[in-house]
DNA sequence: CGTTTTCTTGATGGATATCAATTTTAGTGG
DNA sequence: CCACTAAAATTGATATCCATCAAGAAAACG
């Protein structure tokens, strides 16, 4: 297998604190795996055997509930560590990880985690923030879900999403990958019929440009002013 | 200040990997503060500049949105760490933690927090867990305000906290701390009406016995049976 | 070009928020 | 110890958001 090239993650956060031979050698454990647009990374119940590291391409987290409903848990883009499971002390993923377009993951054994975990604490600080981010975005939609109406939710899940993994197009900004009217009812807990109306309506207004599979959000501060419920917010600076 | 006693600490998780000498320098660089009830440990918003380890009684760790609504994010019961803003990297807490009886807890400067972490690994491991049991438990509740309808979520909220905070009473189980009506609907997105009605329905079947901040829970069985949406899990083991 | 997946749109019903009024309980100070 | 007050809880009536049911259109795919 060809070795990782040491250029494509030195700026990453996560290997940020090391120095480049402490990278070579973090790296000479880890493999390259391309996983084709729909496949899974893992599947939720499975032995968590590795953790990952996406480097190119997005993965849609999603969970099934004992009832069988299915919610995305979040969308994974390039950079970001996933599937941390033992660093949680979970024998188990809690999810199924899908790669929503061609996908390539590093993958180190989990039984290496303590290990480099004492080597290198710079790990420990990542994977914390990680996983702290995580809860924050977490607890963020816990509160939207207690206190929003559909449509400021989902108003506030395109905002996230074009915030993580949006693309400048001339329309505006469009979400870079393929996500579905279902997938976005996944994400906010609402039907597909409920969001489909709700672009529909915004479509008219103006607001996004929709298609198969495809957003673009055309007027990303009036979407904001949605999500808010804030009449004032178009006239305040854009990061109070 | 009285410093702290080795033997209140030392098999709690995070002290659990240390030596005796290592749990005596960790403990003489904190300090321990009374809560009495119904003060703020921390507000929402303030400058992160201590991390805590709760030694004894109960915090109901809170937040409000933009536009002013509150939400229960969850409570803390004796030996959690918590407050550990520091290591998500965030300079503020994002949230209020107050006393729901009189507490005690252990302070350490944040600033300390990188040399602890790089002089005890076993610190990182117990904040990763801490961090990531609690990413379990909201994504949970994500899932809950998601698939399930009021009854189901307040059922499950009983039932975790009769889990963390339980106290045997003849009648059955009894939450160990005051909590109202209107705590169990912020933290399950509903109001205070809709509690009361749903707890006065239970007390009628025998599920639950009530009382001014004060919830007794008589089946836990059946409240299980309840949450699931499942009618067949009276017949099934506890724990599957 | 048929088939499947995704999306759209209308009609209806139901769960639960909201509005409104009391009652119960605990705490406080005279 | 008891009246007074504030906080918490109960319960009924009404309104509404959105899920559900239903049908079909549009887009992609082999």
């Amino acid at each position: 297998m060809a070795s990782v090239d040491r250029s494509l993650v030195a700026n990453l956060p996560m290997f940020a604190g090391l120095a480049p031979a402490e990278q070579d050698e973090l790296l000479r454990e880890a493999r390259s795996i391309r996983y084709p647009k729909g496949s899974a990374v893992f599947d939720q119940g499975a032995k968590a055997d590795h953790f990952y590291l996406l480097l190119h391409g997005h993965l849609r987290v999603e969970k099934v509930t004992l009832q069988g409903q299915q919610s995305v848990v979040r969308y994974v883009s390039g950079g970001e560590l996933f599937g941390v499971a033992q660093a949680m002390n979970l024998t188990h993923y809690p999810a199924t990880a899908v790669a929503a377009v061609d996908s390539i993951a590093l993958a180190w054994p989990s039984s290496s985690w303590n290990r480099l975990l004492t080597k290198y604490p710079s790990l420990a600080s990542s994977a914390l923030q990680t996983v702290g981010s995580r809860l924050q975005d977490t607890q963020a939609r816990v509160l939207e879900m207690s206190n929003e109406q559909v449509e400021q939710r989902v108003a506030h899940a395109l905002l996230r999403l074009a915030k993580q993994a949006g693309r400048k197009v001339d329309a505006g900004v469009e979400i870079d990958f393929p996500i579905s009217r279902q997938d976005v009812a996944e994400m906010t807990g609402t039907t597909l019929h409920t969001v489909s109306r709700i672009l529909s309506a915004w479509e008219q207004q103006g607001l996004v440009e929709g298609g198969r599979q495809r957003i673009v959000l055309r007027d990303a501060n009036r979407l904001h002013v949605l999500a808010e419920g804030d009449e004032g917010a178009l006239n305040r600076k854009p990061n109070p």
